[in-house]
DNA sequence: TGGCCTCTTGGCCAATCGACCAAGAACTGG
DNA sequence: CCAGTTCTTGGTCGATTGGCCAAGAGGCCA
């Protein structure tokens, strides 16, 4: 693995990384429906307001998400809506993945399908 | 956020994590081009045998790779190629979000364009 | 059988993450 | 100016991650 490589990799792995925690994805999708403050975000989260603060610094410091200070409150939005695109995909690929799990799985006579695979499985 | 937004959230998450390591990335792209024993990947790699098991060994977890032993081997292989286009896809996104910081920077006269910017940060 | 190869697992350790609290910066309104 | 609100940052602490080594399971072949 050649150096560039590996740069290209850690770029990668970095926006990956940002993405990789429930709440952080979970402001994502508040974002959608436009700009928050601080606290607004920190109301729907739950948790504490420094450590919503930091889970935006990390999105903000991986280009996801924009501030912009207006008098005491920061507002925080979606520098990129193809962000959201992007996080919503792994539905399907979940989707997708499990279908070929049903297949791998070898089920006699085919009798379970995906549909009912999956309203067997919330 | 309540119970079950919470869950789907998780699984985003736990995906996402999956995915968010260099090593773990270079090696579904190695994949991408046919299965794979471990000790090629070992070999592709540079890190310790036993490394680059678990790494896979996350991968198999979350249903992104899946192994097949055959002999003394274990050869691993993608499950679904799609996540190769997804992982790809991060490429476009850091595109357009660079795109987009140049626009928030306001470059007097625009003089700097994007892809004279992408060839000064390589 | 015995030695070799391939791979996984457990143990260990340093580094990072994620949570909260506390302190303080910055703005607002009385 | 002072009190209150909003947000960020530093500190601390437990949990998780990621690396290597060592041990062992399992297959292959002389």
């Amino acid at each position: 693995m050649d150096a560039k490589t590996h740069a290209k990799l850690e770029t990668r792995a970095r926006i990956m990384r940002a993405l990789a925690h429930p709440s952080r994805l979970f402001m994502i999708e508040q974002l959608a429906g436009g700009e928050r403050c601080v606290c607004e975000l920190t109301e729907m989260v739950g948790s504490d307001i420094s450590t919503v603060s930091k889970h935006l610094s990390i999105l903000k410091s991986e280009g996801i998400v924009r501030d912009e200070k207006r008098g005491a409150q920061v507002f925080y939005s979606i520098t990129d809506f193809r962000v959201l695109r992007f996080v919503r995909q792994i539905e399907l690929l979940l989707a997708h993945m499990l279908e070929n799990q049903m297949k791998a799985a070898d089920v006699p006579q085919s009798r379970v399908g995906f549909a009912q695979f999956l309203r067997r499985t919330p």
